[in-house]
DNA sequence: CGCGCGCGTTCGCAATATCCGAACGCGGCT
DNA sequence: AGCCGCGTTCGGATATTGCGAACGCGCGCG
């Protein structure tokens, strides 16, 4: 019995996703389907990938060690074949593109969508999840990222600039006293983002101390905006995802003149060698689609 | 329409065999399967691999670019699903092994049948060809190889070595004259290799002038000893071809006492990191088989 | 403590893909 | 001109794949 690229494709998924069922889900397969080629797989290599315990399945050291192996052979693999068209050839292929959430719902759709209408055939997978830390997670050919870069293994382009806002609810402050200057923040609390520490992403400089991070926290920024909406602390937001709530009152500046980095918001990907045409073609077209400020910036 | 390994796999048989019919005839496939993998795998990348003209076909530029990139990429696959499995479980996958066609025939037969009755999991493929001059061609792990080694980028482990004989049938020696010194060479000729130029395989060294090259030659040792008896040439052989055809006396030794360097055999493979599991134990096994003296060798 | 839930496995069945052999057209060779 | 070997195409048989239902398991909740 021998092993298929769908096997591996599918055991990567498996790893990824966390279980049989949540890769069926994604593969827009049976699960049944996932569950025998995981069992084929391992057939086929002569080891276990997974312990099986009451419905729930658990990876195996060897299932993490072959994963590491796998996924830049695969890699190697995908670009070969797809590198063999010459420059004029249609693109085509698997393109992924990871992004934070609330970016992606709100500025990445339309430009995605122009070059996905450029591309026809082409297959684009969005994938916008804020955990979002390792590039080398199976089939993931670009991100986009908002905040100064830790992982520099990792090739950036700079496509704009995303200024934060520091911001409460008019109801909070009742309740809490109001901040006149960066002194006051050390009496309150900020929600708390599952994902980054607030150390990690103020904007304000080190000689202005954060508020320190309180018991409410979320993994995402629309959440963390409803819960100050809601009175439960201040939260340090990007522009775009706090702009219609400051317009229209229910929230606002906590020391809107302090003079902040702005946060970088960049495309990334990984340094392989060739780039694949269709990695260019698409950082080509974001970059385009960013060279002038976006909405959420005009008139800030 | 997307690839399988297969289609990859086959497109490499095909690349290497020089047509659809020897790479169906080797892979046991009927033509149409060979055929119609081929035309899906150039649908799926949008390119042709071959030229097709008068039912022949001839590979493109593309073709060899891209095989250039799909056998690594393809090697890396294999060597992962091959890595995963702990030191004590049985060897799987494939394993194949290139040879001298005469050598192979004579000498690897008993030994690698007994390392196949140990593996039983592990499918074995022997290759010989005289003339595999390239590690490289698709699916070769470890290869045998009589003479100095030429390609530095391939580890070898010397496991004997060869003594060659010059032989002439006492027929040619009737017609041509004797040969009494190492003078007498120049006025005579030698059956020509193929695959390697007589200067390349001397062992005499270089104060020994070879006898030129004639208009006969051949691709195998035993189609050279048979022309040799036929009374066409001098011929330079291994010791294990010519060996019965001294003992019964249709060949005669040419300056026997001549110090000769004798020709290595050795095993060689590509040094790839972590070497196989496959790999170290056939050459702990072919080194183990040829640790005594092989038997042309006693009584020589 | 009992029940409902979500998980992964297994099985039978239908749909799809794969493989084979025959037939055909092409150009080269005798 | 006829034969040969090549590669392609097609219809049919076979094998593989994918699906949904049913089942057993342990966990969490009331």
């Amino acid at each position: 019995m021998s092993w298929t690229i769908s096997d591996i494709r599918t055991f990567l998924a498996v790893l990824d996703a966390g279980s049989i069922s949540a890769a069926a889900a994604r593969a827009d397969l049976s699960k049944s389907v996932v569950s025998k080629r995981i069992s084929d797989f391992e057939a086929a290599l002569g080891v276990a990938l997974f312990t099986r315990h009451a419905g729930r399945i658990a990876p195996t050291d060897s299932a993490f060690a072959l994963a590491e192996r796998l996924r830049p052979a695969l890699a190697d693999l995908v670009a070969a074949t797809e590198s063999v068209a010459g420059p004029e050839a249609p693109l085509r292929g698997r393109l992924a593109v990871a992004g934070p959430m609330s970016f992606g719902l709100r500025h990445l759709g339309p430009v995605i969508a122009g070059f996905a209408r450029a591309h026809p055939q082409l297959e684009v997978v969005l994938d916008y999840d804020d955990q979002l830390t390792d590039l080398g997670r199976s089939g993931f050919d670009v991100a986009l990222r908002i905040g100064w870069l830790r992982d520099s293994s990792l090739i950036a382009r700079r496509l704009c600039e995303d200024p934060h806002a520091l911001v409460a609810s008019p109801d909070y402050l009742a309740r809490h006293g109001p901040i006149l200057s960066p002194a006051d923040l050390a009496g309150h609390e900020a929600i708390g983002y599952l994902n980054a520490r607030l150390s990690e992403i103020w904007p304000f400089g080190p000689e202005v101390a954060p508020p320190r991070q309180g018991r409410i926290t979320a993994n995402n920024g629309d959440a963390m905006r409803d819960l100050a909406i809601g009175g439960l602390g201040l939260a340090l937001l990007p522009l775009f995802i706090v702009h219609d709530a400051l317009r229209d009152g229910r929230l606002v500046r906590i020391l809107p003149d302090l003079p902040q980095r702005r946060l970088p918001v960049s495309v990334v990907w990984p340094p392989t060698r060739p780039m694949p045409r269709k990695t260019r073609a698409f950082i080509d077209h974001i970059a385009d689609a960013f060279a002038e400020d976006p909405p959420w910036q005009r008139g800030v």
